[in-house]
DNA sequence: AAGTGTTCCAACCGCGTGCTG
DNA sequence: TCAGCACGCGGTTGGAACACT
């Protein structure tokens, strides 16, 4: 016996949703908040299945969200997060607010599986070519480096750390305002042939902007965190033997109160296995 | 201008997991 | 303990948009 779909298939509509279709999702959940997915159909009269409504919610409709194309800063992170975790999607989506999993997901199977075969057919050639001199960085130069690093990441994160417990949180009002705003930005954008790209600084609400200003400084103590600048130029066997984030992060747990997003970050970190992190990572095993 | 190939992304599908009775 | 249910996740697909010939 196979599953039972997870909603009757009859006279449930497929495809692309209609604005009409999205008002009324919109309603709904500024009405009873996300969740109860089950309950949309029924309630609303939408004929679409509560899969679908919640896909639609999540990674459109959701309030937040930033369209259009990655940045290289945000680029670097995917990588190094993918590096990391695998195609754990949703987990890398969490380290960036305002991107879906499925927009990393999608982004990460057109775009960066091909710059990274690139970059690691011309890091081949490049070994091949200087593999006498592969190891020219002493360990010293190496450790020095890697503790300048760690410095950096944890003023980046404290400074991060700071600016969300300062900032107010936005009320549920205020981000389903962000939605309605959505909402509207995505009507004028039906009747427009090109939309306005929505940026952090642009006409989306202060709620939006305050994520992005979070995400900013989380994303650059990540940068600081997993030696993302040094990426383009380094080959996979020196991002394999790069530093720990659990040793930054568990120095930092001793010397920092617990908030919230740092408890994230540790939960998160200290699930990993770090004998595996540090015998099995490398790019080879991500192309694929 | 028309045909063909390629890219991109929204949406779908099926499975895993956690919760509840 | 177990079955049923709802939700979340990752892989995949379909088709619109774009590029190329």
């Amino acid at each position: 016996m196979g599953r039972p779909p997870c909603c009757d298939k009859i006279g449930v509509k497929k495809g692309s949703w209609t604005p009409e279709e999205d008002i009324i999702l919109v309603s709904y959940v500024q009405e009873h908040g996300p969740g109860n997915w089950r309950a949309v159909p029924a309630t609303t009269g939408l004929r679409r299945c509560s899969k679908s409504c919640r896909l639609r919610w999540t990674n459109y409709l959701r309030p937040g969200i930033k369209r259009g194309s990655f940045t290289l800063h945000e680029e670097k992170m995917i990588i190094q997060l993918q590096a990391l975790l695998g195609n754990k999607w949703a987990a890398i989506a969490s380290y960036l607010p305002e991107r879906t999993d499925n927009d990393i997901k999608n982004y990460w199977n057109t775009h960066m599986k091909k710059k990274l075969k690139k970059l690691q057919s011309a890091s081949i050639v490049e070994t091949s070519v200087n593999d006498s001199k592969s190891h020219s960085i002493s360990r010293g130069q190496w450790e020095k480096r890697l503790q300048d690093d760690i410095t950096t990441a944890k003023q980046a994160l404290r400074d991060a750390l700071s600016s969300e417990n300062t900032a107010d949180s936005p009320s549920s009002a205020a981000v389903y305002a962000s939605s309605t705003e959505n909402i509207a930005r995505l009507l004028k954008n039906w009747v427009k042939a090109e939309p306005n790209e929505s940026k952090c600084s642009s006409n989306v609400s202060t709620t939006v902007d305050s994520v992005c200003s979070k995400e900013e400084d989380v994303s650059g103590a990540f940068e600081s965190i997993f030696g993302l600048e040094s990426l383009e130029a380094s080959n996979s066997d020196e991002f394999s033997r790069s530093a720990s984030p659990l040793a930054v992060v568990g120095e930092i747990k001793q010397e920092e109160d617990s908030t919230s997003t740092l408890s994230v970050l540790e939960n998160w970190l200290l699930d990993f296995e770090m004998k595996d992190y540090l015998t099995d990572v490398s790019f080879d095993e991500n192309l694929v």
